[in-house]
DNA sequence: AGCACGCCGACT
DNA sequence: GTCGGCGTGCTC
C-alpha cells in the first residue's frame, strides 16, 4: 500500500450532505475570528471557509452571496453560515457581501440541501440554479470588480405626494391646481400615469415641489409581462356534486395544516381548474400563500388571465419567455411578500414564496416538469417535497396520472380525488382499432381516407396525429442497405424535404439533399418511414380541395405561429391538422369529430421503461380531442400490431385496467415504483477513454449485481455494453429499495475509481422514487 | 470551471 | 535535449 495522501491543511472540511450549524455566536474579544462557511457554484461536493474581514463583519447575515478569492480566479459564493472563533487556519478573505437583503431563508436552505443530496449535485450549483439569473454576476478574473453587485438592473420611476402643507396658502395656476387636487385624492402617482392625464407636465410638477406642496420620491417599478390585459372580475362558479365533494376534501385537510398530498384525477374538461382555484381562495382567505406549477405549453395568457380574473392582484407569473429581467422583478415582488399567488412552469418550485399553503401541480404526469440538464430535478417530485417540509396542500392534477402516482394512491399515501365527469358534455368517443402496415407511399389507410373523405363532405373537421416529424425517417442505400446516420448519436438522419436536408432530431447534424451513401459513396437513396410532413403532402394528394394544415415543431418554430395554426382551427378555416404531440395538448377544438392516429405504437418499442405509460397518455390524450363540441366524436387507430395493452386500454378508456397491467409489468423487472432507478450518462472527449469507461462500468455493473443491486440493467440494444445516445453514454442502475445513503457510497466509490477522469464527464440522473 | 503540474511522444 | 498535448488534482 502506498504511504496515504498528504495531510490536507484544511481540517474539517465539510461536505454538503451534513447539516452545517449556521446558529452564530455572539462576537466578543476573546473570540475574534469571523469564519464563513461558503459553497461555490462549481462541481465540487465540499464546502469552503473563509475569514470574514473586520470592516464587513456588522454587514455579514445569512442568505447572502459573496465575493471571494479562489484559487487565483474571484467568483461568487453562497454563505451557508458563520462563526465566531478564538483562533483560526490561515484563511483567505472574502472581497464583498454582494446583497443588503437575504435571498433565501434558513427553510429554503434545508430545501435545496435535501435537493443536493437527492439529485447529486453540489449544493453552490444548486443555489444557482434556484436563484434567478438575472440576480448573477459574471465573475470577474481580472482585479477590478467595480460595480460587483451588479445582475440586472433595478428599474426606478419618479412619483409624487402631497406634503402636509397648508394648501390654501398658495394661488395657483389652473392646471397646477388640478394636478395638486388630484394627487390629495389618491394615492402617490408616478410621473408617466400624470403625463397621460395633464398632459407634459414636468414644470408645473417642479413648480408644485419648490414651493412644498409635494414631495417626490422613488419607487422601484417592475416590468410587468402581462400588462395590457385587461381583467373582468368573474366569481366562483357554482359546482357539481363531483367537484364539490372533491373541494371539501381538499378544504378540510387544509384545514388540519398537515402535509396532505393529493392525486386529482380528473379527465379534461372535469372543471378540474375550478376546484384549484376555490381551493385557492380557501387557503388565501385564511392567510397563505398559494404556488401553482403548470406545464410550459399551458402556462398561456389565457390560464392566466383566468386567475387575475378570480383573484385581481398579488399573482406573480414566472415563465421561461420571461428576460432576465422580468423574472428577477418577478422574484422580487415574491420575495418581498408582495404576492399571494405564484403561477409557473417548473423553476417556479424555486419562486421565494413564504407561508405556502397549497402546491398545485396541474397535469402532473408532463416530461417537461423535469430539467434535462445541469441540476435534473422533476418539479413534480419537489412539490411532494416542499409541500412536506411547508405543511401544504399538494393538489397533482392529472387527466392521465403517473404511473407512480396512480401506485402511490393505491397505496394510500396520497389522497385519491376523481372527477368522473365532463362537465356539460357529451359521451367519450366511439373507438376503432385498424391493423395495418404503414409504407411510405399509402401511410393512410382505405379506411381512414374514407373516413376523411365524409368528414370533409359534412363539414366537419379531422385531426390526424403521427408522433413522428418530418418527410421520411430515414434514407437507406439501395446499393448496400446502410441507412444514413448522424455520426454523433448513431440514429437515423430524418429527412425533411421542405428545407432538402436529412436531419438529426437529437443533436441537429445536418446533412444537405440528394445524399451520398456514408458507407459506399453510392447516391440512390431510398425513403423509408413516414413523418407528418409525408402525411400532410399524401392528404393534399388525397384531397386537393380540403384546407390542410401542419402542425408540430418544423411549423411552429416562428413566434405566434402555433397560436395561428390553432386560432384557423378554432375558427374553421382548418378541414384536416396532420401532427405531432403538440395537437394531443393545448387547447380544445371543440370542431373535431375525427381523429385519426398513425401508427400508433410508435412510441411502445423505444428503450424507456415508461415507453408504455407516454404511449398510452399521449393516445388517451388524443382520442380525448375527438368530440369535445356538440357532435360525437369518433377515432380511427392505425397499428401494425396493435395487441399491446397500452394501445387496447387506451382506445377503450379503460384506465382501471391500463394501470393494473403497467404495475404488474413494473413489478415483475423492478423498475419505478418497486424499483429506484437512476442513470449515469457518460460523455466522452476520446474513442480510448470510451473504451475505458466501457470496461470499467461494467466491472461497476458487476460489483453492484453482487452487492445490494437486486437487479441491474445496462439499458439499450444488446450485446453493446453502453447505450449510445446523444453523443453519450448511458448506463442505468436499478435498485429495489430506495437507500440513497448506500447508493451515494456506491457512486462515490465508482466516480472515484473509474480510470479516465477528466476526459469523461457523466451526469447522475435520478429517476422517480417514491418520495412519501 | 480554470489553472498548474507532470508525464510521454515527437521534433527543430 | 525541449515543446506541447492531455490527464489529474486542487481550489478555503
Ligand atoms: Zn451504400
Ligand atoms: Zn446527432
Amino acid at each position: 500500500m502506498k504511504e496515504a495522501k498528504l495531510k490536507r491543511p484544511f481540517a474539517d472540511t465539510v461536505t454538503n450532505t451534513e447539516a452545517t450549524h449556521t446558529q452564530s455566536i455572539q462576537s466578543d474579544d476573546s473570540r475574534p475570528f469571523c469564519i464563513a462557511e461558503v459553497a461555490v457554484p462549481l462541481d465540487i461536493d465540499n464546502t469552503f471557509s473563509y475569514l470574514v474581514p473586520e470592516r464587513l463583519i456588522d454587514n455579514i447575515k445569512h442568505g447572502v452571496r459573496l465575493f471571494v478569492p479562489f484559487g487565483r480566479r474571484k467568483i461568487t459564493a453562497y454563505l451557508l453560515g458563520y462563526r465566531f472563533a478564538k483562533e483560526s487556519e490561515p484563511l483567505k478573505e472574502i472581497l464583498e457581501i454582494l446583497d443588503d437583503e437575504p435571498l433565501w431563508t434558513e427553510k429554503d436552505l434545508v430545501f435545496l440541501r435535501w435537493i443536493s443530496g437527492y439529485y447529486l449535485h453540489p449544493l453552490g450549483k444548486v443555489l444557482k440554479a434556484a436563484l434567478p439569473n438575472g440576480i448573477n454576476v459574471q465573475s470577474r478574473t481580472n482585479a477590478e470588480g467595480e460595480g460587483v453587485t451588479g445582475g440586472k438592473k433595478v428599474l426606478r420611476e419618479k412619483v409624487f405626494s402631497p406634503t402636509e402643507a397648508d394648501r390654501s396658502a398658495f394661488k395657483l395656476k389652473e392646471k397646477n391646481q388640478n394636478i395638486l387636487n388630484f394627487l390629495c385624492q389618491n394615492a402617490e402617482t408616478s410621473q408617466k400615469e400624470l403625463r397621460k392625464m395633464f398632459g407634459e407636465c414636468g414644470q408645473n410638477l417642479k413648480r408644485l415641489v419648490e414651493l412644498g406642496l409635494i414631495q417626490k420620491n422613488e419607487r422601484e417599478v417592475y416590468r410587468d409581462p402581462f400588462a395590457g390585459y385587461s381583467v373582468t372580475k368573474d366569481s366562483p362558479k357554482l359546482l357539481m356534486q363531483h367537484q364539490s365533494e372533491v373541494l371539501a376534501a381538499i378544504i378540510d385537510a387544509a384545514d388540519s395544516r398537515t402535509f396532505s398530498p393529493f392525486l386529482l384525477h380528473g379527465i379534461t374538461g372535469s372543471g378540474k381548474t375550478e376546484v384549484y382555484l376555490q381551493a385557492i381562495s380557501h387557503i388565501l382567505e385564511r392567510g397563505d400563500n398559494a404556488l401553482v406549477l403548470v406545464p410550459e405549453i399551458s402556462l398561456t395568457p389565457l390560464l392566466v388571465q383566468r386567475f387575475r380574473a378570480r383573484f385581481q392582484e398579488g399573482i406573480a407569473v414566472l415563465h421561461s419567455g420571461l428576460s432576465d429581467g422580468e423574472r428577477y422583478d418577478e422574484w422580487r415582488r415574491i420575495r418581498r411578500s408582495e404576492v399571494r399567488i405564484v403561477i409557473g412552469a417548473r423553476s417556479a418550485i424555486f419562486a421565494p414564496l413564504q407561508q405556502i399553503g397549497i402546491i398545485v401541480v396541474d397535469e402532473e404526469h408532463e416530461t417537461s416538469f423535469k430539467q434535462s440538464e445541469g441540476l435534473r430535478y422533476n418539479a413534480r417530485d419537489l412539490s411532494l417535497v416542499l409541500g412536506r417540509q411547508e405543511n401544504a396542500v399538494v393538489l397533482l392534477g392529472s387527466a392521465t396520472p403517473l404511473v407512480t402516482s396512480r401506485f402511490a394512491a393505491q397505496q394510500g399515501k396520497l389522497g385519491y380525488l376523481h372527477l368522473p365527469l365532463r362537465v356539460g358534455s357529451s359521451s367519450l368517443p366511439e373507438t376503432t382499432v385498424i391493423t395495418t402496415k404503414m409504407t411510405p407511399e399509402t401511410p393512410i389507410s382505405a379506411t381512414l381516407i374514407q373516413s376523411l373523405s365524409d368528414n370533409l363532405e359534412r363539414g366537419e373537421q379531422s385531426l390526424v396525429f403521427l408522433n413522428r416529424r418530418g418527410f421520411s425517417s430515414c434514407l437507406i442505400c439501395n446499393d448496400c442497405g446502410a441507412d444514413l446516420q448522424c455520426p454523433n448519436c448513431s440514429v437515423s438522419l430524418t429527412y425533411h424535404r421542405q428545407r432538402l436536408k436529412s436531419i438529426c432530431h437529437y443533436c441537429d447534424y445536418q446533412v444537405p439533399f440528394p445524399s451520398v451513401c456514408h458507407s459506399c459513396g453510392s447516391t440512390d437513396m431510398k425513403e423509408m418511414g413516414v413523418g407528418t410532413e409525408r402525411v400532410e403532402h399524401e392528404l393534399r394528394t388525397i384531397f386537393p380541395k380540403a384546407r390542410i394544415a401542419r402542425m408540430d415543431s418544423d411549423t411552429t418554430c416562428g413566434k405566434g405561429a402555433h397560436a395561428l395554426i390553432l386560432n384557423k382551427v378554432e375558427s374553421g378555416e382548418i378541414d384536416i391538422l396532420v401532427g405531432t404531440q403538440m395537437i394531443a395538448k393545448g387547447h380544445d377544438f371543440p370542431g373535431v369529430t375525427l381523429v385519426g392516429v398513425l401508427q400508433a405504437e410508435g412510441s411502445l418499442y423505444l428503450p424507456d421503461f415508461r415507453a408504455a405509460e407516454r404511449t398510452f397518455q399521449l393516445l388517451s390524450q388524443v382520442i380525448g380531442r375527438a368530440g369535445r363540441g356538440y357532435l360525437p366524436g369518433r377515432v380511427l387507430i392505425q397499428a401494425m400490431n396493435p395487441g399491446h395493452y397500452a394501445l387496447e386500454t387506451a382506445a377503450c378508456h379503460d384506465f382501471e385496467d391500463f394501470y393494473k397491467q403497467e404495475l404488474e409489468f413494473r413489478q415483475e423487472l423492478n423498475y419505478p415504483p418497486f424499483g429506484f432507478l437512476v442513470a449515469i450518462k457518460f460523455s466522452a472527449t476520446s474513442e480510448s477513454a470510451l473504451i475505458a469507461v466501457s470496461e470499467s462500468s461494467a466491472k461497476l455493473l458487476s460489483a453492484l449485481k453482487s452487492s445490494l443491486m437486486l437487479r441491474t440493467e445496462i439499458l439499450g440494444p444488446a450485446p453493446a455494453p453502453i447505450y449510445r445516445m446523444r453523443g453519450r453514454f448511458r448506463i442505468q442502475i436499478l435498485l429495489k429499495d430506495t437507500n440513497r445513503v448506500a447508493l451515494r457510497k456506491i457512486l462515490t466509490a465508482y466516480l472515484a475509481d473509474r480510470p479516465v477522469q477528466s476526459a469523461v464527464r457523466e451526469t447522475v440522473d435520478v429517476d422517480p422514487v417514491d418520495l412519501l
